[in-house]
DNA sequence: GCAAAAGTGTTCCTTTTACACCCATGC
DNA sequence: GCATGGGTGTAAAAGGAACACTTTTGC
């Protein structure tokens, strides 16, 4: 009982936005077994030494080739049958990119990594469809009460993009108008002199900067994020 | 690499409440090394072919004699070196219990149980000080959005009770009037006939009790408990 | 000029907050 | 009766939802 059999991997869920293709994340296609040519999303074992953070971020440079810009703690899941292996804790976490930094590449020879939409998700290894919905979950809620959004969006962004993400991700329409108006009163962006890039007719809109220090001390004086 | 020796450990704080003596919760002394003689939450190795609740569960009954009628997931801790032995990361969870239904008992020879007010903790084992401060948190921000306050209090309540239980967590005073009208108006509490056993003077309040069917039943129709 | 999309302001309504007042009990 | 604490109601203030109108761009 002081010891046991028990192997430890961390997996990470791994968000990327884009105003017209909405929400997806990044699944690698397996070339071994168990589940061997499904899809799942990136992982392995925690090494020696190694904390989970350190791993998760190793796991997605090895697999994807991407480095996340946030990272957060999701669930760990440890049902005995998970695996059919043998019995593998899997410690999941989630986490933020910005799509247009980054090209997806197989780091090593046999692996691929794909963008999914997550409303258009292949089979999935494992309980890997589980773990994607919880992350969905936590990030519908936190993009709520947090201000990571930011962290999906491009440094310069438009208030159309903003408000699309969240629309996407609340899965409902929100007033244009009174959204604008409640996150510009938060007073933790900056308006910039440029306007976005015309894309199709109507005005284009001037792109702001979340800032990120502005945030941290109005939350001290006990600020309240909440869109 | 496609096996490594990091042990898997659980760990629970579980929290009581008494309207006297505010929130404790449940140390275990140790009586082995490391960090023999110093008080730690109950917790251990999670067996072969057991899930992660049913380790908590287990632990639970093993070293204080008590089943926890709420369990969550809390957080895992993997840090390197949080364990002087070697690599173990825990899986910690939080736990609510109705302090009145047990008796804090030593199941194994060498162990004793006791309940500490968190504002009176003695120095902890590993870093069970920051699991415990992570708990409180977590409790904190869930009381507000899930009714799972209920689990701290006898089944028949009265408002002043849950009222200072609300007010104790939150630290700050709430409104008793305001508080009774939010609460009430939710509309998942059945008021009983009887009246509270008086203690010192004042008027006595009716007792109360937590509907959970009535709870679930408006929430699927979309109704949004928050206090 | 017209359609499309962004920016500004106003009104209405719901919710929250603050607080005055009455009721039941112990001593 | 008085002190203590529980129960009810109301009014003011704040916050959120709805929406009319103006501006800038492409064609």
């Amino acid at each position: 009982m002081s010891s046991n059999h028990i192997k430890l991997t961390v997996d990470a869920v791994v968000f990327g936005y884009d105003p017209s293709d909405g929400l997806s994340v990044i699944l690698i296609k397996r070339k071994i077994s168990p589940f061997k040519g499904m899809w799942a999303i990136p992982g392995g074992f925690v090494l020696e030494g190694e904390s989970l953070e350190a791993a998760v971020e190793r796991e997605l440079h090895e697999e994807a080739g991407i480095e996340v810009n946030y990272l957060e703690q999701l669930y760990t899941f440890g049902d005995p049958n998970r695996d059919p292996r043998s019995q593998i804790v899997t410690v999941a976490y989630y986490g933020l990119i910005r799509r247009a930094n980054f090209e997806l590449y197989a780091a090593t020879d046999a692996e691929e990594a794909h963008w999914f939409n997550i409303n258009n998700l292949p089979n999935l290894a494992f309980d890997h469809k589980k773990i994607i919905a919880y992350a969905i979950q936590r990030l519908r809620n936190k993009i709520s009460y947090e201000p990571i959004g930011f962290e999906l969006l491009n440094e310069k962004f438009s208030f159309p993009e903003l408000h699309n993400l969240y629309a996407t991700l609340y899965g409902k329409d929100i007033d244009r108008r009174n959204f604008r108006k409640k996150f510009l009163q938060l007073g933790i962006l900056e308006e910039l002199d440029e306007k976005a890039e015309k894309e199709g007719r109507g005005r284009p809109g001037f792109l702001y900067k979340f800032l990120p220090e502005k945030y941290f001390a109005l939350k001290k004086e006990g600020m309240i994020f909440e869109i």
